[in-house]
RNA sequence: GAGGCGCUAGCUCAGUCGGUAGAGCACCGCCCUUUUAAGGCGGGUGUCCUGGGUUCGAAUCCCAGGCGCCUCACCA
């Protein structure tokens, strides 16, 4: 990409032509009285006729994106941030520097036009141009008007021009907007209180996962970037919030993927005196009134897959889900050897074959065969104890956890537990992660000593979820990839 | 991190066997007062991703590197 090149080089000297002329090419005084939207809205229904009786003058501005010129008149089709609206011009009749201003003007500019409503030959609404003025100089050209802007690389680098080139970019994330702001509706018409907690932690903690790692110099002080705000929302909780959301930004860091940015936006919430069983309930409800008002059907399509958000989604523990998805009898999910027979039948690496726990024998074989079958929403509850340090234990079997997980099109939306508020077993949890990171498993939690004694003051019984928002908005806006909802994507820097 | 594919004009893309760069749109000049990808005539405006190498000669072949995408691994 050269810096300068000769089509900047002619629009400078439009550029200069203008001011030459006493017209400054970033005026900012020109204010228009209307959008596209309006123009079109009130006065679409009037015929030729009919108009030619409206005797008021509109004005509008907006970005030049297309100009077919035939010497002394021509049509622009101008765009603002309702819509498209063409003006036409004509040489001699739209004041006093307007020709100037015309010969100067082209694709990428923006204009600020006056004039009166008229229909064309072929009955289009158009504004016939009084005044004209440009308010703004592009002097980079826009990619061109028929294949518009591919190459992916330059879109997410440049996502303005993107933006410009491909406007139903826009539409993902005026969804996506949408999407979060139905989400905070939700919650605090539930009672939720939206609250913010530390992006820079000592302790990370609340996931598995390898942190950011940063540093506070007057402090002398490493901090990380949050892999989740689980333990705080928690201590809000102990304090007596006893309904809490936070909508923000976690930071992992791992591998890039088409499901993966390492900063992506996570909902987490935690409601007292629920279980996970009343978050089922609400999470259903909440993806279901999401997809009616925001894709108008309880059935989304995705990637050429109809995804349906009809209520009840189907449910499964996870041992029911390897009976069922796998064809194991009752007594194969159990057995050890079984099981690993099974991995090397697949050609999973499993380590440590003689103490590996059970219940990650039977994660591994989740994750690997049957996650990707779960296209329709489903949810996976009792989830091993090992597996979900933060999980309460349940009542009747201790070795799993009120936990379940949420899973679309084979990928992981969300996950949520009754939460453990026995201080002592969390103590003992984090113990045993304290261990398997000694023992090199680098995503292993820390210990957090003022967790365990947030939970010695009493957490009440609760229930907490973590909903990864980018995914939830991919399925919503039928985007391939977690880069196609998320503005600027990470990217290694160019040259 | 590993493998595969890609990178040529502002944009979208061709480029044969290695012979010195080409099309549409955009842009520049001229004509044109109702177009919808307006039309007609004329004009290529280039670090062929970068650096080496082979060769009389490299966009093309070889080596190294950069960036992107896809798949896998890791993960949500």
């Amino acid at each position: 990409m050269t810096q300068e090149n000769i089509y900047k080089q002619q629009r400078l000297e439009k550029a200069g032509r203008l001011i030459e002329a006493g017209i400054n090419p970033y005026n900012n005084r020109l204010h228009p009285e209307h959008v596209a939207s309006d123009l079109r809205e009130k006065y679409e229904p009037l015929t030729g006729e009919e108009l030619e009786g409206v005797t008021e003058d509109f004005s509008i501005a907006g970005r030049v994106i297309a100009i077919r010129s035939f010497g002394k008149a021509g049509f622009i089709k101008l765009r603002d941030r309702t819509g498209e609206f063409q003006i036409f011009t004509q040489k001699g009749k739209m004041g006093e520097q307007g020709d100037v201003v015309l010969k100067n003007t082209e694709v990428g500019d923006f204009l600020h036009v006056a004039g009166k409503l008229f229909r064309t030959k072929t009955n289009e609404l158009t504004l016939r141009v009084e005044k004209l003025n440009i308010i703004t100089k592009a002097i980079e050209q826009l990619p061109e008007k028929w294949h518009g802007l591919t190459d992916v690389e330059t879109r997410y680098r440049q996502r303005y021009v993107d933006m410009i080139a491909n406007p139903e970019v826009k539409e993902v994330f005026k969804k996506r907007s949408q999407i979060v702001s139905f989400i905070r509706r939700y919650f605090e018409e539930k009672d939720f209180l939206e609250v913010e907690t530390p992006m820079m932690q000592a302790i990370p903690g609340g996931a598995k996962a390898r942190p950011f790692m940063t540093h506070h110099n007057a402090l002398d002080l490493d901090l990380y970037l949050r892999i989740a705000p689980e333990l705080y929302l928690k201590r809000l909780v102990v304090g007596g919030l006893e309904r809490v959301f936070e909508v923000n930004r976690n930071f992992r860091n791992e591998g890039i993927s088409t499901q993966h940015n390492p900063e992506f936006t996570m909902l987490e919430f935690y409601m007292a005196y629920a279980t996970y069983e009343d978050l089922i309930n609400l999470t259903q409800d909440l993806l279901n009134q999401l997809a009616i008002t925001v894709c108008g059907s309880e059935i989304v399509g995705y990637q050429g897959k109809e995804i349906s958000f009809q209520k009840p989604f189907a449910r499964y523990t996870l041992v029911e889900s390897l009976e069922k998805h796998l064809g194991y009898t009752k007594e194969q999910t159990i057995d050890r050897a079984f099981l690993l027979n099974e991995c090397d039948k697949h050609h999973f690496e499993v380590k440590n074959k003689d103490t590996i726990d059970l219940g990650i024998i039977q994660i591994l074989l989740f994750e690997e065969l049957v996650e990707k079958q779960l296209i329709s929403p489903t949810f996976i509850t009792h989830y091993p104890t090992s597996v979900s340090p933060l999980s309460r234990r349940n009542d009747e079997d201790g070795s799993v956890t009120d936990r379940f997980e949420l899973f679309i099109f084979g990928r992981e939306i969300a996950n949520a537990f009754s939460e453990l508020n026995d201080p002592v077993d969390q103590k003992e949890r984090f113990m045993k992660q304290v261990k398997e990171r000694e023992s090199g498993d680098d995503e292993a939690m820390y210990m957090d000593e003022d967790f365990v004694t947030a939970l010695e003051y009493g957490m009440p019984p609760t229930a907490g979820e973590g909903i990864g928002i980018d995914r939830l908005v991919m399925l919503l806006t039928d985007q391939p990839s977690i880069r196609d909802v998320i503005l600027f994507p990470v990217l290694r820097p160019d040259k």
